[in-house]
RNA sequence: GCCCCCGUAGCUCAGUGGAUAGAGCGUCGGUUUCCUAAACCGUGCGUCGCAGGUUCGAUUCCUGCCGGGGGCACCA
């Protein structure tokens, strides 16, 4: 094979020209070839079931493809046969890149890649840099994302955390893929809450006994004392409240386009423009003195009370309101929950449905719960009994990127054990520091490239031939998954994801570092410089990795 | 009773229609004249909770059951 050169005119020497969208399409292309086959085989219309998956054994080549099996009953011929006439028809065709084509198990085709793509995704990796594997998904729609959201009677515990850098990296997710996010808050500083939190600070200013629905937290006694004698405490302590929280945010480098204070919708008159709207529909009847919403119509198991039967509204017909005042800034409401509030989701659904928004344009997250170890045990988190973590404490102890990497390395579905002592003092082997080392050492290998004169020279004058070690193929096969993995991860909504992505990402890098030496006075000169960019790919690959999960790529270690 | 999530290696968890189910931690052992050993390599006898069903094929989808967590207000 001849060395794969990057040309100005921007086609790789002897290869075809890459789809102009820029996408990397090799997986496309080649399911197309294995459509255009069947139907050259008489298989018409060609099933949908049709797929491309990555074998699970390398023995089992680099893409693999379902087709005699989905295929054989309708044509009435075995599957194993029907595979060898797919492979005989394919392999007449020669494609570019493949290398051979084989029949296996119980009738797969089987396709083997020469390393040539892997050089061609290279290129294409180096020249886009941080553009690099960004699908246009959204096409530019406008996605609101509402997270967090703790009501201001205290400061942020450890548990939000989960929440924050949930909703922050789903939001980083989405903005890759060609949505426009709106990061949002909901602050509920109206309601009975409010008001045991405002006596709470009173009782602890005044030194008088505690309210029986107060606040036991010892916050509230600091928070007391810092209360200057004149200031109304309700407004300070929302602004209070406020204030600890943004800050406890943005150390985590979590921050908000939105902060909406329900006080101001309410006041704003959302309320009964809202429910004037719903009663337009039919939908709301009253009923034992209470005004309902006939949330039944629309999935709810039973119907629900917008006001009370002393006049007061509930708290759900404010958060209809505010809702609805959402698709303002979003034609897609995603609203991350915990899973304490997974009965909601099915009244407010319906609620909005009334009011003309499709059903599917509000997505409720359902996560599960954070429980909280320290020493050993269980730390229950509860403003009201005062036991708690706060988040600021956390992320002061062991780091923002130590804390977002813990948050985002499961699955949002599966309820998480944070175990404080584990993060704080198994610090050195935490897997984040393991990522960030892989980028600390790319950037070693450049100080030091520097440091003994050794110039790297343009990729359109380097040979890359020359990448066929095992680690440097792993390195990247990791790599070329990364847009299909980020289509995954936006779809499912799951940010952990990436998570997995980047650890196996940095581990092969570990691999060709340990393995493959780049700036040793043994290494052919060629090769080197190959190295040298593949270094680069992989930087490129931990970058944008790490930013999704808004973790920093330290240089240095 | 009804609704949601989970049940995979000693532990913490990935994988979610494919061919012999994977990582990290822990255990035990090995690797360094030149880019950071925060690394690499080897070491795992797992009924993928149990039973049916759908499918050419199920850890993955459906149903039932068992176990764990969370909900089921004219509270928010």
């Amino acid at each position: 094979m001849s060395g794969l050169r990057w040309d100005p005119a921007g086609t790789l020497a002897g290869q075809p020209s890459p789809p102009p969208d820029g996408k990397t399409m090799l997986r496309d292309r080649l399911l197309d070839d294995v459509r255009a086959a069947l139907g050259r085989l008489g298989i018409d219309p060609v099933p949908a079931a049709v797929v491309l998956e990555r074998p699970a054994r390398p023995e089992h080549g680099d893409w693999s493809t379902n087709a005699a099996l989905v295929c054989s009953k309708a044509v009435g011929r075995n599957p194993r046969e029907l595979g060898q006439s797919l492979a005989d028809e394919l392999a007449a065709a020669e494609l570019p890149h493949v290398e051979g084509i084989e029949i296996a198990g119980p009738g797969f085709v089987n396709f083997r890649l020469a390393p040539t793509w892997l050089h061609e995704l290279l290129v294409e990796i180096v020249e886009a840099g941080d553009d690099w594997a960004k699908p246009n998904l959204g096409e530019g729609a406008t996605v609101n994302v509402e997270f967090v959201s703790a009501n201001p009677t205290g400061p942020l515990h450890a548990g939000h955390g989960r929440w924050a850098a949930y909703g922050d990296s789903l939001a980083r997710l989405l903005e890759r893929t060609g949505h426009v996010a709106h990061r949002e808050f909901y602050v509920n500083d109206r309601g009975v809450q409010i008001g045991h939190y405002a006596n709470s600070l009173i009782a602890r200013r005044d030194g008088t006994a505690l309210p029986e629905d107060g606040y036991q937290g010892q916050y509230i006694i600091d928070w007391a004392a810092e209360m200057p004698a004149d200031a109304d405490p309700r407004a300070w302590g929302l602004e209070k409240a406020h204030a600890e929280q943004d800050a406890s945010l943005k150390a985590m480098h979590v921050t908000f386009d939105t902060w909406s204070s329900e006080a101001a919708l309410v006041a704003s008159g959302a309320m009964e423009r809202v429910l004037a709207e719903l009663r337009a529909t039919g939908a709301v009847y009253e009923e034992g003195g209470a005004v309902w919403l006939r949330t039944t119509d629309h999935g709810d198991d039973k119907d629900r009370v917008l006001i009370k039967s002393d006049g007061e509204p509930t708290y759900l017909l404010p958060d209809i309101a505010y809702h609805a005042d959402k698709y303002a800034r979003g034609d897609t409401l995603i609203n991350i929950l915990g899973a304490d509030h997974h009965g909601y989701v099915a009244r407010m659904r319906a609620a909005l449905i009334f009011l003309g928004h499709e059903a599917d344009s509000f997505q409720a997250i359902i996560g599960q719960n954070v429980k909280l170890v320290r020493d050993g045990d269980e730390v229950k988190l509860s403003k009201r009994t005062g036991t708690m973590v706060e988040l600021a404490d956390l992320v002061d102890e062991v780091g923002p990127d130590v804390a977002r990497f813990a948050y985002l390395l499961q699955s949002i579905d599966t309820s998480q054990v944070i175990d404080i002592d584990v993060l704080r003092t198994q610090a050195s082997e935490n897997p984040v520091f393991y990522v960030q080392y892989a980028n600390a050492r790319i950037h070693s290998i450049e100080r030091k490239a520097v440091e003994v004169g050794a110039v790297r020279q343009p990729l359109a004058e380097v040979d890359l031939s020359g990448l066929t070690h095992e680690r440097e193929i792993a390195l990247l096969k990791t790599l070329s998954t990364l847009p299909e993995i980020l289509e995954i991860a936006v779809a499912d909504r799951a940010p952990h994801k990436i998570t997995t992505w980047v650890r196996e990402l940095a581990s092969d890098f570990h691999g060709f570092y340990r393995d493959c030496p780049v700036l040793r006075s043994d290494v052919d000169p060629d090769l080197a410089q190959a190295r040298r960019w593949l270094t680069e790919a992989a930087r490129v690959g931990l970058s944008i990795g790490l930013d999704l999960l808004g973790v920093d790529a330290p240089e240095q270690m």
